[in-house]
This record gives C-alpha cells, sequence and structure tokens, in this order.
DNA sequence: CGGATGGTTGAAACCGTTCAAAATCTGTGG
DNA sequence: CCACAGATTTTGAACGGTTTCAACCATCCG
C-alpha cells in the first residue's frame, strides 16, 4: 500500500481541530516571532491538504526528491539512515508543528527517509506556496529560518550526547529533550506525555542495543525518575532527571530571537 | 590575548591569494549554482575583512551572540561543546569555504563554540551584506541556503557514524569524508591532503578514547589502507576505505541541485 | 486460542576505556 | 647544536559498560 493510496480518503479532507490555536505549526512559529493576520491567515491555509498515515510507514524514502514540504499535525514521525547490514540510526524526531525540510527540493535527492512511528496527520505545503511566503512575508520566512537552526542545533546535541555520554545519561538527556519539546508545543499535562516509542526504537536513537535499553530504563524506574504506563511517560523527578543528563537549554532556543 | 587585539594588525589587509579562483568559498558556490559576475563580485567584495587567527583559539565562544558571518579563507576550525567534566565533542569541522553559521544572528546565542584547530584565515561578512544579497541576489541566496542543507546532511551522517558504527568504521568514514570535502574544494593533491589533527582531537571528534584511536589508526596504517607523515594523510586503497566504511556519497550533496 | 510483537532476564563475550608509563616528537633558549 | 620541557604518540594490562545470544514472559488482536 503506498500513500498515495492511502491519502485518497483523507486528502482535502480538512481538519478543524487544527485551525487556528489548535495548529501546532502556528502555535510553534508564534514561539520565535510576532505575526500578523496575514501571516496567520497564510499558516492556516496553507495546511489545507492533509493526509492521515498509519504508523510504520516512509513519508518520504531514501534517494527520493520531493518537491513539496510536509508538516506534522499530530503523531510522531522520525528521520533514519539505514545501513546496509540492517542496523539503523534514527536522526530526529518530528513532533507536531515540526518540518520534513524546509528546503529539501535545492538538494538532489534525500540521504535518509522519513517515517511515521504512530499515526499521523501530515500537510503537504507545495514547492510554489513557500516560495510565495519567502517573497510576501519576510517574518514568517524569518520564522521558518529560526525553526531550521533549532533543528540542526537538535542534531549536534545529539552528537554530543551520542558521541560523549553514557547510556544512562543518553536517555535522560533525550527523555528531557522530548518533555521540553512537547511542552513548547502545548502537549504536556503535569509532567506527563505521549511518548509512544518502543524500546527498540529507542535503542536506534541513542545508538543502543534493546537490551542495554531496557536496562536503563528500568534503573531510572527503579531510582523514581521516570514512570511508564502504557505509552505515556511521567517525569517524576525533573531536576534529577536534568542533572544527571547535564542538560543545557539553551541549544532548543525556546526563547526568541532578535525579531520578537 | 583576545582575537580582537590580534586583529589589529591584519584586519584589512587584503590577501590576494583568495581573490577571484583563489577563494574558497566562491569555489564551493559555483558548484552548486551558475553564478553570475554580479554575484561573484559580491563574494569577492564580502571576504574583504580578513584576520589571521593562531592555532588553537576561540573564534566564537558559547554564549556569545554573534552579529555577523565567518567564512573560512584557509586553515581548519570545528565547532565543538564541552560538558561540564571535561569531556568534549567535536560536532563538525569548518575548511576553506565553509560559514561559520549564515542566519546564527537569529538566534539568542551560541549553544557552541567554534575554535581554530590550526593557524586560519577567516573572514567576517557583517550582517547588513548578507542580509543585501538575500533581497538582491536570489541565485546566490540559493546557493548559500545549499550550503547549510548540506552542512545539516553531514551533521546527520555523524549521527549514524557514532551511533552505529564501530570504531573502525567509524574512523575510515570520516577519513573518507574529510578526502572528499577537501577535493571538492581543491586541497587535494594526489590522494594526499593536509590533516593536521591530533589523536585527541580526532578522538573528540569520533567520542572514543584517544587510546583506542591510536590502535585503530595502527590498524588502518597496517593494512596499508592509509599513511601518515607529519600533518599530512595519504589514502592508499581508496576503494577499500570506502567500502569498509560503508560509505554512501549521497549526503555530501556534491552534484548540484536543480538550480543549476 | 494462536501468533506476533514488544518487554524482560541471565550469562558470556567483546569492544572500547582507563590508568600508568615509556617513547617519540616539537619547539625553544642557551 | 644541544638540552630540556611539554605535548603527542605508543604500549601493556586490567577493567567495565555494552552487546550478543538465547530464552522466557506479557500483551494485544484477530
Amino acid at each position: 500500500m503506498t500513500i498515495e493510496e492511502l491519502s485518497q480518503g483523507s486528502a482535502h479532507n480538512r481538519n478543524s481541530r487544527f485551525d487556528g490555536e489548535g495548529n501546532p505549526w502556528r502555535r510553534k512559529l508564534e514561539q520565535f516571532a510576532e505575526l500578523g493576520s496575514e501571516e496567520l491567515e497564510w499558516i492556516d491555509h496553507a495546511i489545507r491538504d492533509q493526509k492521515e498515515i498509519p504508523a510504520d510507514l516512509d513519508v518520504i524514502h531514501e534517494g527520493e526528491r520531493p518537491d513539496c514540504v510536509k508538516v506534522v499535525l499530530s503523531g510522531l514521525l522520525c528521520r533514519y539512515t539505514m545501513l546496509e547490514d540492517g542496523r539503523r540510526q534514527i536522526t530526529a524526531f518530528l513532533i507536531p508543528g515540526d518540518l520534513c525540510d524546509l528546503h529539501v527540493f535545492l538538494l538532489q535527492k534525500m540521504d535518509h527517509a522519513i517515517a511515521t512511528l504512530t499515526p499521523s496527520i501530515v500537510a503537504t505545503v507545495n514547492r510554489e506556496e513557500i516560495l510565495d511566503a519567502n517573497i510576501r512575508l519576510p517574518r514568517l520566512t524569518l520564522a521558518l529560518w529560526w525553526t531550521t537552526l533549532v533543528d540542526e542545533a537538535v542534531l549536534r546535541q545529539w552528537v554530543v550526547n551520542i558521541g560523549r555520554r553514557s547510556a544512562y545519561e543518553r536517555l535522560s538527556h533525550l527523555l528531557w529533550e522530548l518533555y521540553l519539546r512537547h511542552a513548547a508545543v502545548g502537549a504536556i499535562a503535569g509532567h506527563n506525555f505521549a511518548l509512544p516509542l518502543s524500546q527498540a526504537q529507542l535503542a536506534d536513537t541513542l545508538g543502543l542495543s534493546v537490551v542495554h535499553i531496557n536496562r536503563t530504563l528500568q534503573r531510572l524506574r527503579k531510582e523514581k525518575m521516570i514512570e511508564i504506563d502504557g505509552r505515556r511517560l511521567t517525569i517524576l523527578d525533573p531536576n534529577r532527571l536534568k542533572a544527571i543528563s547535564n542538560f543545557d537549554p539553551t541549544y532548543l532556543h525556546q526563547q526568541a530571537g532578535p525579531s520578537k
């Protein structure tokens, strides 16, 4: 089954829960820039072409040459790279409000793939629409650039995390990062948020084995740092988690830059 | 000694060897886009403010808020992050033609530092000049965006490399990447190029210990894959090096994208 | 109920680290 | 040109964090 077939039923099936305040993309961009009504309308209009995609499906394949930008409205996706022998590395999570590449269409072809980890709703914004915004709405353009810079900063931290931290620190760091990113788009209730990742997926993002993820997770639970019920994660002791992960919140750049 | 003091002597001391064809930034941008004389003039003019900086000095500190963009004309620099206990991770190398962040001035402050690894010559392009190009020279703007996308792609590969490859594969991958990147800016003679990195610095980029870098390097030499004399590296068996590193050249995006 | 997927456990092996010391190289001043 | 200090590379041995392998258990779902 391809994405195209799946989308037949749901494309243009505009889901009103993502309008205005419910639009996570808008919510994210507003963090950075003071947007006027023109920009807000553009954002709401841009996400009109929505698709529901089941879990564990490639949204963009490696080698493909995308001609549009995708915006995550709900669900969880990831970028990943497979090595020939089956080893896999996840290089980013995409949560609501995130983009699957603002300017990929500048490059020849995708050097990695993007897949859903949970059933997701993704909006497609075509190339021309983005270019139009680039010309007409400079404040929005700035806000979009900002998001790509933050993505890069997160990636840099992942290198640090995987390269220099122990499994225990690494996992703590990732969980706290996910917590803060969810908080920024309002997807947090208490200290509790949806973490629909299997241990195998966590292993692939942290460069560890499943077995070791399992044991490290147990340790964090035993030490009353976190609690996992079903697919939700509760952070019981934020301060300790921050401390062991040596977390420096700067890199998320959640305070706005010069233009706000 | 600060960079400001050092620069007094050499600022505006325009070094003609970086004019025209000798300008590595231009060389890099031309790979991607067909640039007209207007763009080429802008590039040559933009790098007029040059500074010589000795090795092992921070060019940009963590926490700083830069208001300009720096272009590497010669030498080798790196981005790095220090953890509190002294562990260090290098997250990127900057070689001639690379930028120390195109749009950092959008963010509040640097979440990492940039330092010289060798004596380097770096040009400073101020914010207004970049913004001017963004408005006046769309082809150049596209080319600049392309370079930031490539930087991000490289970073993603580093995550894969550190997360999922053995020390032996990892080191091979890095050496081959550096070889190709140097080739792209014409800094290769034969299969031989300047690699002025200490083993400690290699360790900090690959997330390994110095001792293990040493042993892995020895293995590569024993297996006649590479040769090291002084600060230059010769690749003796490119094919085998590519093979063990499982290298996929796609991510460097050295073939031009749609606009060329 | 059966099969699949994901989580948990134990034991053994291994890759890479740590520590500590020796060897080599580099630059500097006498 | 030598002497010397400091940094970098190299070596050996012991340790340990993480992986691997191979089960077993739990849960979900048709």
